[in-house]
DNA sequence: TTTGAAAATCGTAACGTTACGATTGCGAGA
DNA sequence: TCTCGCAATCGTAACGTTACGATTTTCAAA
């Protein structure tokens, strides 16, 4: 029906008189266009409720102003994808801004993730790809490097290539966080990581290591948790740490897991958070406040970051020479106030 | 580079001597075509990687083979999102099994929805959408069924209109919640109610009077809070609630704000919720069970309705003169165990 | 008035696909 | 041998857009 009469260039141009080559010029402010054309045909095209169709464009010129983030979402428990959402309203945003749509591709963390992208690509779906949750060593850079297709990932990675990426400053943050609770007069500091991520893993174990030794604590292997905590493995592994002869009076978690588990474990314990141990967590936008616990908690400004990044990528689509965006986004660890 | 050398039907053709249109065919098993060129044609294009071109076949069919959900970000508080996750992992899986992407447009909730809508169809990026958070007497509705759109939505409207819809049996959970406190012996029970989801508050305060009823137990308005509380507003209401001579002993929430503001609220008070207090809550998959106190908790099936959504705008794409999806999904009220 | 260059506009082709009608090849029946 | 009918394949056009080269118009200078 209405949706079959959509106005074409064609129309567009019979109905003033022009070609359709001088309709499309005029609607993109084309300089060969006499300016009083240029005001008539986009009067007429407004007045018909012309829009460009994305495929007859995309046929021809190969690009469909559109943006894929791949997002693999984690399916065994959805509160820690929540920093995903404030992640989609700012690439949406800057998408926007920038004149893309942004489709959002979630997927399950067990699909190959090489097959999606080729697929995605080969499809002729995006421009350009904002790929997320990397790996050290991640596949997925080179491959897209050596198709030439524009991406740009939220995460740093161990390899030597040349690509665009945005990054939370995991070292900072870590080393703040622990700063944080050796100044509250923490000794003893435990440290809590995810072998599923491996490479802030390692940054995070940077910051704490470089921190302790500014002030002149010594590292302790036993105070690293590293395994894919479930919230039970975490309340054993506090559990077990609280039971040493020397137990920690801190940690710092690696997400809300380990908060959890860390609360049931004190509790357990009868340990009072905010007086006999001190906890430093992610902050999950609201869910900490929630908690009736004093907590310490780093921000990073996620809406933020999925701006950057959506710029990042269009800067990289439409000046294929510009210098790639490398931008390591500080946190902030913060006091959370009780409620 | 590869991106240039992407293969594509006339390729295919002229390597096997070929015409493209017998390529084309036979890579849909048309009936037209001698199975042993199927078979030929099919491992070429295997050999080959051929991906069909989605612009090439969109301009041609007016078909994309891509949905669209549109999902306001709740920007003042993404745990309020948190249900939306499941719902696109559900709709990402049927999207797939069907043969469909599915692109997810955010729009924050200022955004006209209307407009964003217009420019969706009018683009050609999708032959479906599902559209959500409906408003009672939602004019997108007929906007979407004059103009002959595919469309299906998350939650129904009090207009007469046949559409396609998937929604929550609001009435039963309700119910069957304000059936649980009775059951615990609560006598007066506050019922917390949104006036932005002003279709889903009808709904509940018909299974709140149902139940009440049921039990011979009088309504009264006062119990019946009906804006959009923050947390604090939450608080505020409920502290005034156990203010009175006559206060409350059951809540049945409507989102977690008011959760936390009731467990603010009856600490002040020095009531133990789970005996003096007993608290009603919408299913956060997580949340409800990292708080130490014995909550009463309505599940619902978000990936189910995420899959049902999807599998509904298929059929309608596809055959567009089958019955029109119309699925109430109930829910289960449970106690959840503390940690 | 003529000329030349610049300004404005036009026509055609192509992107990759599919729909549709035309064409070819082949075997069976007359 | 001829013809009919069917199976298999082909050629052309079209979807809406843009790039590119060609063409027309305009206007100032000679």
């Amino acid at each position: 029906m209405a949706l079959n009469s959509r106005p074409n260039l064609r129309q567009i141009a019979t109905e003033l008189g022009l070609s359709v080559t001088t309709v499309s010029r005029a609607l993109k402010d084309g300089p060969e266009v006499h300016p009083d054309t240029i005001r008539r045909v986009k009067a007429a095209a407004d007045a018909a409720g012309y829009v460009p169709n994305l495929h007859g464009r995309a046929l021809r010129t190969g690009l469909t102003r559109t943006l894929t983030a791949i997002l693999p979402m984690e399916t065994r428990d959805y509160l820690s994808d929540i920093a995903k959402l404030p992640l989609i309203e700012g690439m949406t945003l800057a998408a926007r801004e920038g004149g893309y749509s942004l489709s959002v591709y979630s997927t399950t963390p067990e699909e190959d993730p090489q097959e999606n992208l080729a697929r995605l690509i080969q499809i002729g779906g995006a421009d350009g790809i904002v790929i997320t949750r990397m790996v050290s060593d991640d596949p997925r850079i080179p491959y897209l490097l050596e198709r030439g297709i524009p991406f740009i990932a939220f995460g740093r990675t161990s390899t030597a290539f040349d690509y665009a990426f945005v990054d939370v400053d995991n070292e900072g943050i870590a080393f703040d966080a622990t700063r944080m609770l050796l100044d509250r007069g923490c000794r003893r500091i435990a440290l809590q990581l995810l072998t599923r991520e491996d490479q802030y893993s390692a940054a995070r174990l940077v910051g704490y290591t470089k921190a302790m030794n500014t002030a002149g604590q010594p590292i302790d292997p036993q105070m690293i948790g590293h395994e894919d905590f479930t919230m039970e493995a975490s309340e054993g592994w506090i559990s077990r740490l609280l039971d040493m002869p020397d137990p920690p009076t801190g940690l710092v978690c690696a997400n809300e897991l380990g908060l959890l588990g860390a609360l049931g474990a004190t509790r357990r314990k009868r340990l009072v958070v905010g007086r006999d141990f001190h906890i430093v967590v992610r902050d999950n936008t609201h869910m900490c406040r929630y908690l009736s616990v004093p907590l310490i908690a780093h921000v990073v400004d996620m809406v933020g970051i999925g701006r950057s990044l959506v710029q990042g990528l269009i800067r990289q689509i439409e000046e294929p020479n510009a210098p790639r965006m490398q931008r390591v986004v500080e946190g902030k660890v913060q006091q959370i106030a009780k409620i």
